[in-house]
DNA sequence: CTTTAATTTTGAACATTGTTCATTTATTAC
DNA sequence: GTAATAAATGAACAATGTTCAAAATTAAAG
């Protein structure tokens, strides 16, 4: 016996979507940077006040808008996992999968790391569980690829290889260097990954 | 015939120095995004106002630190470089050594990449300069090990090894991601290394 | 349908910031 | 010693996140 939605909780599950679509298009189109209160409020047609009942703060707001992110990078990595099948080959193809969505998105998914917690707020649990999709992808090649390593190991390996590519990527789209062509770049990385699969297989089988 | 320098600018530069120096220790201790005008003026013993008669604003004067930390880090990578003649060995510690500064001036070196300058002002000239250092410290072992590679190549494969290594040291001091004891860390960090150059050499000679 | 109670929405007010600028103070030049 | 110049001051301003008493809306009761 499940009690219908009562007209105040459509209201409020509206204002709360409307509010998140306007902050993530502000973000997408600004930068996390920009992002005010009064524009979201006034994007989403409610009163400043409003977003204090939808959510906590425009911290909270910010965290929702970089949950979707994290879901549509996770469909699109799932999607290349699904085209290949060949370990090497998947490992290459999630990487440039995950340069080719930095791009398309680059404010959105620079807000997924630019964003930083108010001093001593910790990430709340769902929002942590929602990162260990990334290294799923990544783990389950590197799994088939040696099935002898140990839990430990598998995680820690994971855990380098995606820092490395993110670094690569982040780095590249940073103003603080000099930018790389977007085609050039997606070559050096490539060849990057398939440098430390190299390693990584050279210095098993010794 | 240099000019004395007058009462006046010594006093100039005594506030600037002061002011460093407060703004310095305020993000080192409280990191960069509690960093606030009133708190480094008391600091520094001078009135809100004076911040700007020596500094364009806030974050002209985070530049400045940043450039400090920068040359800081400069100072030990080159010191491990002189330590290590042997390339694999010195591209190794180079990273073992990135990761100490960055776990022994946790804000500080955070502040580096955290700081973003206002909308559409770019990171100025001298300050992009200072970055460079810590390209030829890798690149110069690169070279050593590979005299053949050409100047594009070693430009590019130099920028995809920091950016590895910045990205694991980054991800693991980040608390968006399950904290690795230090020890481990510098294990890891390490043998990413070694597979790196092996992946390199691998891929070299065939 | 009215009336009352509960809930939500509102936006003015507040607190905290970075930055400016007229006034005051200190330094230099004559 | 006095006038000209430069620097230091801190009150005032503008921009911002957040709160909360009052108004408006929705639900429940009669």
């Amino acid at each position: 016996m499940k009690n219908e939605p009562t007209k105040r909780e459509l209201k409020k599950q509206e204002l709360k979507e409307n509010l998140l679509q306007a902050a993530k298009n502000r973000i997408k189109n600004n930068g996390l940077t920009s992002l005010r209160a009064r524009d979201i409020t006034t994007d989403a047609g409610c009163a400043l006040g409003g977003l204090y009942t939808a959510y906590d703060d425009i911290d909270n707001l910010v965290l929702h808008v970089n949950s979707i992110t994290l879901n549509a990078l996770g469909t699109e990595l799932k999607a290349i996992a699904a085209n290949h099948k060949e370990p090497v080959e998947r490992l290459i193809e999630l990487a440039r999968g995950y340069l080719k969505f930095a791009c398309d998105n680059h404010n959105l998914w620079s807000a997924l790391f630019d964003h930083k917690m108010a001093e001593g707020v910790a990430v709340p649990e769902w929002h942590l569980a929602e990162h260990a999709m990334l290294f799923e992808q990544i783990a389950m090649p590197l799994a088939q690829l040696n099935p002898e390593l140990h839990e430990a190991e598998l995680t820690t390996l994971t855990r380098s290889i995606f820092a490395a590519v993110h670094g690569i990527v982040s780095i590249s789209l940073q103003d603080r260097f000099i930018a790389v062509p977007r085609k050039e770049l997606d070559t050096q990385l490539t060849q990057f990954v398939e440098f430390l699969i190299k390693g990584f297989e050279a210095s098993r089988q010794q």
